[in-house]
DNA sequence: ATCCAGGACCACT
DNA sequence: AGTGGTCATGGA
């Protein structure tokens, strides 16, 4: 381990089977976390926190000291039983390639806001340049936290901050024409007309049918959040890496591929843990299948 | 230079 | 229900 000095903070470590720290944290399911030593650095739960190796276990730091770590095992599921959950994918030839190649990959339990803040500005954007609109905003409207060592880093702006803001301070953060939306977000979370929390007890296609009554959100946007930032484990974001997989894996011989068709078959072959076989599709077709696909592997052409 | 990126929306069919 | 244009911005 070679992770930042404790000083006053604490230190936690799980054992933990399996787990991709790099493929979890960088892989585009969040965007706020930073390398630093042989680990990451970032906020959770408005902590700031350092997370990396110790062996076999994954290990936590603060830079304060804290009474519980229920904030970070939640956000990361070390407690979670992945064999488990891989056990119920379908045994088919796609997945088996998918996880042979993101062992350890995991889904992790990110704030609702944050969530749908992030996803709302990551239309028709890079992965990396998501990762710079988000850091543009941490850094001029984020709250300050402490950090290691008398650094002082900042969260995620809240959705009352936000609100505040007007257009053109989020274009200043590269939003482009997102960032009308991510206002009206923010106002909407801001005065109480949308209430993330709640959704958590709805039904999956009623709480969809509410992130999508936000302009800027669509089913994908609306997929993102309710996996990644709602637990609602079924949820399969369809973006154009999953649609490339699921034609290219599962429909290689089809000549047109709806997206009606796409979402019935979503819905239905990949069981009660779809969101977390869409984020190994996902990651599998990103770093290991993109380059050979080459454009336009959408529609199955050979 | 051209195409494309963890899309959504609108106007037409 | 399915297509095409448009919206910013920057990677590859």
């Amino acid at each position: 381990m070679n992770g930042p000095g404790v000083g006053e903070g604490c230190v936690a470590a799980w054992e933990v089977a399996e787990y991709d720290l790099e493929g979890t944290l960088e892989g585009g399911q969040a965007f706020g976390w930073e390398r630093l030593g042989d680990g990451w650095e970032g906020v959770v739960a408005g902590r700031w926190v350092w997370v990396g190796r110790d062996g076999a276990r994954v290990e936590a730091r603060t830079a304060l000291p804290v009474g519980d770590w229920d904030w970070i095992e939640g956000y990361l599921g070390v407690r979670e039983d992945l064999a488990g959950m891989l056990a119920t994918f379908p045994d088919d030839e796609p997945l088996r390639q998918a996880m042979a190649s993101c062992r350890g990959l995991r889904l992790l339990r990110q704030d609702a806001w944050e969530a749908l803040a992030c996803f709302l500005c990551s239309a028709t954007k890079q992965v990396v340049q998501i990762r710079e609109m988000v850091r543009l905003m941490r850094e001029r409207h984020g709250k300050e936290v402490p950090g290691p060592a008398g650094r002082v880093v900042r969260a995620f702006p809240t959705a009352e901050r936000l609100a505040s803001l007007d257009e053109g301070a989020l274009r200043a953060c590269k939003l482009g024409f997102r960032a009308p939306n991510l206002l009206m977000a923010a106002r909407a979370v801001a005065e109480g007309r949308l209430e993330l929390g709640e959704l958590r007890r709805l039904p999956l296609d009623e709480a969809r049918a509410r992130l999508m009554g936000l302009r800027g959100v669509g089913r994908k946007v609306a997929d993102c959040v309710l996996l990644f930032g709602l637990g609602f484990e079924r949820a399969f974001p369809v973006d154009v890496w999953v649609r490339k997989a699921l034609a290219r894996l599962y429909f290689p011989r089809a000549r047109r591929l709806t997206a009606r068709r796409i979402e019935r078959f979503s819905e239905t072959h990949f069981g009660p843990h779809a969101g977390l076989a869409q984020q190994y599709l996902f990651h599998h077709a990103r770093t290991r299948l993109g380059r050979a696909w080459g454009r336009g592997g959408a529609r199955g052409e050979e």
